[in-house]
DNA sequence: ATAATAATGATAATGATTATCATTTTATGG
DNA sequence: CCATAAAATGATAATCATTATCATTATTAT
């Protein structure tokens, strides 16, 4: 994997921004600082990077591709009504590779969790 | 919601079938049987018997789309070499909307968890 | 039976993502 | 430090799953 600013700017502005942006978020943020940048080249290199373990891949409840800087280890909550991505702590549910594979045999090399409900912001918005 | 046959078909042909199909396969079957059928009404009424609580959606590792007759809580296990979809028992995790709660103040309506390792089928193949 | 409502089939439209390709940038090694 | 190979880019066309549209048909309740 040679150098490329583009690539330089794309990690930095996904670790920049806490929300999980989409790779569209992410060309519209760098626009802004590298107009000449192409919507086909966000795309390449999150993917790049998501195959290359520095960053994650996130599927969200509408099917909207979410991309994470965070590596440690951690789920997700997902807001239903505005599909915003939150962080839910890991010890919520530790070493659940063990327990699938005691209990049915299959080999999980990796696992996520997506919880959904109504986010504190949308929950306030409700009565005002 | 006003009865249709080809809402029946298209139930009766995601219970019948083990594996979770996508829209797109459940078409494939029920042309066999109903050749006049239409993708779109496999579409919509594969949506609004999700959106009605009578299956559930699944989101693939791929970004696919698969159907679920299985209301029971369980969890999915995609292989990420044919990314076919299996069921993981319910108690490997039971009860997590309340530990998260307690520990992030979230309230969770549901949640799904999707694991993901070579399938039994595909480790087999890997050595012939 | 009839009127009101919902569902269908066919197809066009959409929208996100990927492929293509000529050009430019980066790494390297003589 | 140039020359060359490999990789990345930008622009845009292509793809593909899903949704919207709409005239027609089927279902339900009165």
């Amino acid at each position: 994997m040679k150098y490329s600013k583009q690539r330089e700017l794309i990690l930095k502005t996904l670790q920049e921004h806490m929300v999980h942006p989409t790779a569209d978020y992410i060309y519209e943020v760098l626009k802004k600082e590298l107009p000449s940048i192409s919507l086909a080249t966000v795309y390449r290199n999150l993917n790049q990077l998501a195959e290359n373990g520095m960053i994650k891949k996130i599927e969200g409840l509408d099917g909207s591709v979410h991309f994470d800087h965070n590596l440690s280890k951690h789920y997700h909550f997902i807001c239903t009504k505005c599909n915003k991505v939150y962080d839910v702590p890991y010890d919520v549910a530790p070493d659940l590779a063990d327990k699938v594979l005691s209990q049915t045999g299959l080999i999980i090399e990796s696992y996520d969790i997506s919880f959904k409900g109504i986010c504190p912001e949308c929950h306030k918005k409700e009565f005002h």
